[in-house]
RNA sequence: GCGCCUGUAGCUCAGUUGGAUAGAGUGCCGGACUACGAAUCCGGAGGUCGAAGGUUCGAAUCCUUUCAGGCGCACCA
């Protein structure tokens, strides 16, 4: 379309009728208005200054100058000086036979410069099960991922874990003392301790096993011990949920094993050997502060420790030598702060200014029956993702995880989750592809089946019908779109869009009837909906279930 | 104090990167099943896009200021 704008421009600035230059990009967009065509141009409004006539004036010579392709039907001056197109009906019955031939794949797309990109998500600390906040993560990296592949990216996904330093040690004195506890010593919790009851669950598994044989380590060795064994426990659980919200990751990277394996020492070392560090009041410092952050920070302290950051440096050098284009980073908000620093990091080791990508995603807040629950991994007071499964299921609470842009806080209140499902548009949606499944049954007992491009679509000139081929149609650049955005929530909205559209043409068109040919078309048309509400709920990661 | 995010219908939120009369859902009022699924559809009421300036043909969208809310500012991870 931009290009047939493009063509009409350049014979009218030729042949001396407009006087300005051809500008770069032509910009062709949907009208929010059906009356104002399938697609406009702003394009005369622009030029209108450079070229010294009024908008509407510059349209006319561009139309003038524009080829008629048999897929136009009108084009035409409108408001202030849009050029709106009409597409004509063969347009959309093509459209409807690509779906028909691509089944599966239709939607898919290439972009122009596919990359190999890596997205990292969740990545819960391996000391407990994961929250409900976590499932928002899990929710939108997996249908990130999921979208980037369906536009032609290369993509792999990957879960840190983050199994060293303070926080696992703590966790096995937590797990060492419940573990005394029940073998009748007094209980004695560390500093900060774990005090969910998942703890003590833990514990009692160690007990069940292997009784007191541990009872006789000092309680530093059996924290030692205790860590690194319910860890591995907490990480089979965490992966199951995940399983559980079909969610899945190709790669899991150990934190400890950067340390284990040394390169951890190796990167500091290189940024050593770049004259990016120093030491002071005995500590060893990165110059973050040359590459944009409000600070300079601590690589190791001054007891000799590496801290978390150097790790996450090692962490993201690695990621790079891995030979990714893109890395893309999806952290709550409570991680904004680090932000600037990683991003430092990353241009000190040269790694290219776009080459990290960080989605900063604003918290979930939990409310039950309109009350906020406080949420605190060390006092235990949580709801966990697999209660919220449970209770909600993994459709729902897929869908409603992805309803909103990830930098708008989300409330979710389990109550009204729980209690009145049946609100939450993911049924809406569902529903419709039931019906659909419904509606093919019933034409199998007629002796019906769709036929593809075979069908004569031009019976298809019904309000309805025109309306739901239009979004029908609108799959690949929606999805191309919500891609380039990093906004898997639009596919929300567009699949309540097309159920919206298929629900009203169901009401206004009858699909089986007398007319052999007219059911034909309009069994073809029903599945070809089918097919692009499937397509869409596999990107966001629901069901689309044959009946309800 | 500094930084990031957010203020849009009674409520929960979209708004396709600056377009035309700002849209859904929910709630409220009123309608539609003797034919393919009423978990559906149709109609109505409901708005100072937090506020004030600015940029331009044109602003919910970009800039400045300001108010309100959330989050973050470690030799924790």
């Amino acid at each position: 379309m931009a290009v047939l704008v493009q063509n009409g421009l350049r014979r009218a600035i030729d042949s001396g009728h407009l006087k300005t230059a051809l500008p770069q990009t032509i910009e062709i967009e949907r009208p929010r208005e059906k009356s104002h065509g399938d697609w406009a141009s702003n394009i005369a409004m622009i030029l209108a200054k450079e070229a010294r006539q009024p908008p509407r004036a510059v349209a006319e010579t561009i139309i003038e100058n524009l080829d008629k392709p048999d897929y136009l039907a009108e084009v035409e001056i409108a408001g202030p000086g849009f050029i709106n197109f009409r597409l004509s009906s063969k347009w959309l019955s093509d459209s409807l036979a690509q779906i028909c031939e691509l089944g599966d794949a239709y939607g898919r797309s290439k972009v122009e410069n596919p990359q190999k990109i890596q997205i990292e998500f969740v990545s819960a600390n391996p000391v407990g099960p994961m929250h409900v906040g976590h499932g928002r993560w899990a929710a939108v990296g997996d249908s990130l991922a999921r979208l980037l592949k369906a536009v032609g990216h290369q993509v792999e996904s990957e879960f840190y874990i983050n199994d060293w330093g303070n926080q696992m040690r703590i966790f096995g004195a937590s797990v060492a003392a419940r573990y005394r506890e029940i073998l009748g010593e007094a209980l004695e919790l560390p500093e900060d301790g774990y005090q969910g009851h998942y703890i003590t669950d833990i514990a009692q598994e160690i007990v069940d096993a292997d009784g007191d044989k541990y009872l006789r380590l000092k309680p530093e060795d059996q924290a030692e011990e205790f860590s690194k064994r319910a860890y591995k426990q907490v990480l089979e659980h965490i992966k199951k949920t995940l399983t559980e919200m079909d969610v899945s990751f190709d790669s899991w990277f150990s934190e400890s094993s950067l340390h284990e394996s040394g390169k951890l020492g190796e990167s500091l070392e290189f940024l050593d050997q770049k004259d990016l560090t120093y030491r002071s009041e005995g500590a060893l410092w990165l110059k973050t502060v040359d590459f944009g952050d409000d600070k300079d920070r601590v690589l190791m302290r001054a007891n000799g420790q590496t801290t978390y950051f150097a790790a996450d440096i090692a962490y993201h050098k690695e990621k790079v030598e891995r030979g990714f284009d893109k890395l893309i980073n999806i952290w709550g908000a409570d991680h904004h702060g680090y932000v600037k620093r990683v991003q430092a990091a990353m241009t000190a080791m040269g790694a290219g200014d776009n080459r990290l990508e960080i989605i900063i995603g604003q918290l979930v807040n939990l409310f039950s029956g309109g009350k906020a629950v406080r949420m605190s991994k060390r006092t235990g007071e949580m709801v966990t993702l697999d209660e919220l499964l449970t209770d909600v299921g993994r459709d729902a609470s897929r869908y409603y995880f992805l309803m909103r842009g990830t930098d708008t806080p989300l409330d979710f209140d389990i109550e009204l989750a729980k209690s009145q499902t049946s609100e939450n548009p993911v049924y809406y949606v569902q529903y419709a592809h039931a019906r659909i499944c419904s509606i093919l049954r019933h034409a199998a007992d007629q002796k019906l089946t769709p036929i593809g491009k075979k069908a004569n679509f031009s019976l298809l000139a019904h309000e309805s019908e025109m309306a739901l081929m239009r979004e029908l149609a609108d799959a690949p650049s929606i999805i191309a779109r919500a891609a380039a955005a990093r906004a898997p929530h639009r596919l929300t909205k567009y699949s309540q869009d097309i159920a919206a559209a298929f629900h009203q043409f169901y009401h206004q068109c009858r699909v089986v009837s007398d007319d052999e040919d007219l059911s034909f078309a309009r069994l073809t048309l029903v599945d070809a909906t089918r097919q692009v509400i499937k397509n869409v709920l596999w990107l966001i990661g629901v069901s689309a279930p044959q009946k309800m």
